[in-house]
DNA sequence: ATCCCGAGGG
DNA sequence: CCCTCTGGAT
């Protein structure tokens, strides 16, 4: 039997009675527009990225509206999620890429996916698992670090940590699995001050760093 | 100051 | 592999 199995399982019980309620998610209404707003999202906060997305797709509610517009005009409207120029170029041509290579829609396939210009596998694993409820391990920069100090992986860097996982990981666990982690690297095992003392899994992990503060 | 559900270019 | 892109919240 597999111990880090064992220990994942451990893990999702003790962080869905944790946190009953699910973590916001970026403002979507179809699969179009959550592929926007997580291109969008890099290194920036969810409420951030739905404070400018109403506006976004009212005035552009789809591939084509959207690889039809105005650089200028999207710089404007996404300023204040940072990164504005690549972001406001990437989404123009991620929709163009729709029109001229998908009909207009959002492929399914995360290979397809991560050909798109702003989509990168933590991305494309967003789409799939949120819309199509696939399998998806999703790999930032909390789920790296939580998976590594609770010893869930031995690769370093986040395509390896996502093969890896998805070697033993249940599919149906996947999703999941990634949410609460990457939640709880957000509440409690963060990357400076983490809160290990309160933590709600200090008794499953065995980072040593748990014994600080006392 | 530090962080936010990263990706692409050099 | 490291650097850059970027603004807002805390």
């Amino acid at each position: 039997m597999n111990a880090r199995l064992q220990r994942v399982r451990r893990v999702v019980e003790a962080l869905r009675a944790e946190y009953a309620e699910t973590p916001t998610l970026l403002v979507h209404r179809n699969a179009f527009e959550l592929l926007i707003s997580v291109i969008l999202s890099a290194q920036t906060t969810d409420a951030q990225v739905n404070a400018v997305t109403g506006e976004l797709f009212a005035r552009y509610p789809d591939a084509r509206g959207l690889a039809a517009a105005k650089l200028a005009d999207i710089e404007a409207i996404i300023h204040s999620v940072g990164f504005y120029r690549v972001k406001a170029r990437n989404i123009r041509a991620a929709a163009a890429e729709l029109e001229a290579r998908f009909g207009g829609e959002v492929p399914r396939e995360i290979e397809q996916l991560i050909t798109l210009p702003g989509v990168g596998r933590k991305s494309a694993n967003v789409v799939v698992g949120h819309i199509w409820g696939e399998a998806a391990i999703i790999v930032d920069t909390h789920f790296m670090r939580v998976t590594r100090r609770l010893d869930l992986v031995d690769a370093t860097d986040p395509t390896r940590i996502e093969f890896e996982l998805k070697e033993w990981v249940p599919g149906e666990m996947q999703y999941e699995v990634s949410m609460l982690i990457n939640y709880h690297g957000r509440r409690y095992c963060t990357a400076r001050k983490p809160r290990c003392v309160e933590c709600p899994i200090r008794t499953i992990c065995p980072w040593p760093e748990k014994t600080v503060g006392f």
